[in-house]
DNA sequence: AATGAATGAGACTTCATTCAT
DNA sequence: AATGAATGAAGTCTCATTCAT
């Protein structure tokens, strides 16, 4: 039984953030454990009691990172049915969240390279079921006639890498809103895709 | 006075294939000098007779790759007239070095982040040139009418990400050639722009 | 708070005279914190929780040298009265500090050059204060008339020369008691200042 | 037969130069052949051509330099004839040319310790000449009377002292000429010395 | 005599990690 | 859970020295 309110429930999020935050600023070999643990208020030692190396810290946060996507993608897709939906769907959840979490979104992409091989296995596998839900749509909306494209699997690459490429230059209370991002990405998509609806 | 074929002009380009392995690979900070130096079989102390420290040797390195693809857009746009030739010509050139210099474009858009300030500003300003041409492509169609865009400068990141992705996950001699790519990508390109050619 | 009879309370001072024996010895540049480690038990990386780099421990170490030996002067200084009381203090403190401390004074002699910009600066400002001192004794005897000197400053520096040299040549054990040197110098010293009782 | 003016007699009163200015200025452990190749307009390489290795350039440096003031010294006392002459003109020289030749007296003073133990007996054994001829002279002047010291031997290690740590503090061009040095230090050695003239 | 590139040793420093307290 | 000191490995860089040209 933990007691609500335990310092580990109070430590660990802070640890998270300055993780977050060092790791997209630095990357993985860049960032160090005296400066994560400095930033958030502790010495370096104290950092093993949430994490037994720094290759598990990474997997912790992708880990986290990742599920959350991939269960904000999952949910929005539930209650869409055309392909054309289910591809503005998708493209809505992609945009939001590549442009208000952009440190995660950094992190997610940046540093698949510095996982541990079972890391990397564990982290890909998440990964990849955003490509196939993607594909899904093309191939459903192929079928359905509304897509028209000439490789499906290049199409869904071409429009992850669009749309995951925006943590990289997007900046908050810049010229565009993420709502016009939705809207401009949506059409952008649909136009790749060959429907012009 | 330096003789020709002496061996410095032997041991950098040997050094320089070792860095882009390297840097491809563990990035930056993953990398070290030490495994640099044995790759290229030199001591790591002897490395230093061809950069100051290993700053320089990122900012070298960086600029020739930069340079380079920017000289070969450069010339393959100098021959090129409509907006829709010369988006095709700009693909084409992107699209084939991405695919076929994957190292080099991996390297040249992680590492921005482990350049010095001084690296860094020398660095981007040759890559904004890229964004500048493209955006002048862009524009040029729009006014012309042959593109249709609501924001010209999103248009021309959603493109750029696409292409620049390309090094991440194309795989040489998979189920895609670069001539097959290259087209993909062109028409992708024109339907993103709104080009119904 | 930090526990009395802590782990750096015992090692600091082993660390010190560490570093005392090898400056004396060879000299900042000459030393090396291999063995300056190995000497204190410790390895190397261990020393960085004492000092952030070699420079820095060279200020800390001639810091607290200098401030002793200005703590030993000021105090002695305190209860003499006449120009020939102040003189006599002065050498007897200056010939017993540079016979018994040699190690410290040798290095506050030698090590100067090798200080930082900011660590010259402030060690020489301590430096400072005893020539002061000294030239404020001679001037107080020249204007009561015991003293007689052609140039007050050129007569403090051979004196403060005759007295720090002494630590390159004395041996403690040989023919000269510490006890005879500060007669011989006290003598000396009153007769270089045109003193003649 | 070597050639008059050959590359040899060129090149070898620079990299002299060079040596005394990077050993006064930075010690033997922290001066570095490379900047001593700069400053000589030459590789480093290139040095060897001069000398076998670092430590036989500290030997044939320090042996110039004693030999110069030893012979110097000697003489200037061939023609005293006194105790007081004699000791007049030991200080003459010794005051003249560690005021002029400040980088070579403070090497000599200070690369005792970095010499070889070869090299340090070859030294020293120059060194204990001056010494000896203090000496003397002290002894001289104590039976004829006109000296009266309470140690001869502490005496000439206050004279030497005095006089060697001039090369430390002397300006040139500053408040004191060397000529009033000259007299300043004569009239204080013989008031060391026990003398009324 | 000089060069430029190379070596090999070793210097300073950093860092993930451990552990007694 | 946290600290502070320690470790050991490794990393960047320097430097005296060698040697083919």
């Amino acid at each position: 039984m933990r007691t609500e309110g335990s310092s580990r429930d109070k430590t660990w999020p802070i640890i998270r953030r300055s993780a977050l935050g060092q790791l997209s600023k630095h990357g993985f070999h860049g960032m160090n454990l005296r400066n994560l643990a400095s930033d958030s208020g502790l010495q370096a030692g104290s950092l093993y009691n949430y994490f037994k190396n720094k290759d598990e810290l990474l997997v912790i946060i992708m880990r986290e990172i990742m599920q959350e996507l991939l269960d904000k993608i999952s949910e929005a897709e539930e209650h869409a049915k055309s392909p054309e939906e289910r591809l503005d769907k998708f493209v809505e959840v992609m945009v939001g969240w590549h442009a208000k979490r952009r440190k995660e979104a950094m992190i997610s992409q940046s540093e698949l390279r510095s996982l541990t091989k079972a890391g990397f296995r564990e982290i890909v596998d998440i990964r990849k079921k955003f490509e196939v839900i993607l594909l899904d749509i093309i191939l459903d909306g192929v079928e359905t006639g509304v897509f028209s494209v000439g490789d499906p699997k290049l199409s869904a690459n071409m429009l992850i890498n669009m749309l995951t490429s925006i943590s990289y230059w997007y900046k908050a209370g810049g010229r565009l809103s993420v709502a016009t991002m939705i809207v401009e990405y949506q059409s952008a998509a649909r136009r790749v895709l060959g429907n012009s609806s």
